[in-house]
DNA sequence: TGCTATGCTGAACCCCGTTCAAATGGAGGC
DNA sequence: GCCTCCATTTGAACGGGGTTCAGCATAGCA
């Protein structure tokens, strides 16, 4: 029966993703290592290789499911947020800065995974980051109602890389520990400062 | 005599420097091999490790000097820049970007290393970033002349941060190919908007 | 020239992701 | 129930990395 077969490699499926994710959450990407895994599953090591194509697999599968993790902090923040648009463009920024700090090594995760150097971003990803684009847009819409579709566009991707440029090398070691408060404080000076007229 | 052999390792490091420049430089990070670092340099790979303690610091040699270029090219910008104080930060987030694109391998590798968990950012860095933040923060200075120092420090911060998110996102290929125009155009607008009274 | 101390070499070690020949186990025919 | 057959699973082996260290080469000195 191969209804079988499907439906134990979902739950192997499942665990090695439960159990990748522990392992980067605690120790970071670079702890992640096939035996272990194998080991801790209680599975060969091939058998991981009939689930995924390879480990890369395993931890975008890892990834797709912080990413979401992440749109929905960011969401639950903008559905608290006030009315004004301002507010809530800082109020993300810093359930952003808050997701990361808090999910550090998963956060990192997202971005130190080499891609293939050709390979298209997977569909799960445009999808969340879109949805990220779009709360950020639609508040940007009501500051600058005036300005053309493109420059708002412009503004939207650069707004969201600015704050991951703050929130990223602020929670860098190598900038040996901003200050939490501080990285919420330059976002809220960044943001603000981008709403006047 | 050890000034002969003080000479000879001299020599060996500078050209082991040299060798993985090019290579980090053509291939990215990622293609650095000891083997073929020893090949290349006509050296067993033991000499090596009688020059650097592992590859992370010759690549940390490498780093210093991209790091020292992109200072360089920043401070060439910022001398042919108008007086005025916000375009000077344009041209020089702009350098940023160009010198980025045009050495993207080599640039990629300031962030890619992982350096190591604890381990204190070594002195160079933080002397060539602090040129960067000085760069900044006299114009911002200029801008803003009633904030307090602390209130600029972390404007400073926020700024390079923010320019740094821009291009790097802008670069990666998951984001599909921002195209230069669109980046620099990025720059300019967060940075003129930020200098709004 | 012979002796010794120091530096240099590269084969070997360990650890990693990935593979594939062989063992396994389950489905269907009898 | 049993046997056969083939898809599935297994884990030892492979290839390729960084790093080491026992032995060799070399240079300085008597």
């Amino acid at each position: 029966m191969t209804g079988k077969v499907a439906e134990r490699r979902k739950a192997l499926r499942e665990n090695l993703i439960e159990i990748a994710e522990r392992t980067i959450a605690a120790d970071g990407l670079g702890a992640l290592r096939a035996r272990d895994l194998a080991a801790e599953a209680g599975c060969a090591v091939g058998a991981i290789y009939n689930v995924f194509g390879d480990l890369t697999d395993l931890v975008l599968a890892v990834n797709a499911r912080t990413f979401h993790r992440l749109g929905a902090d960011v969401a639950t923040a903008l559905a608290e947020a006030p009315q004004d648009p301002v507010e809530q463009l800082v109020i993300m920024a810093q359930a952003y800065h808050h997701f990361a700090a808090a999910n550090h090594n998963s956060w990192r995760a997202l971005f130190d995974l080499d891609r293939a150097p050709d390979a298209a971003a997977p569909d799960w990803y445009l999808q969340e980051m879109g949805q990220l684009f779009t709360y950020i847009a639609d508040p940007l819409q009501v500051i600058f109602p005036a300005n053309d579709a493109q420059t708002n566009a412009l503004l939207t991707r650069a707004l969201f890389s600015s704050v991951h440029g703050i929130v990223l090398l602020g929670l860098d070691r190598a900038s040996a520990g901003v200050p939490s408060d501080d990285i919420d404080r330059m976002i809220a000076l960044v943001l603000r400062q981008m709403a006047k007229p």
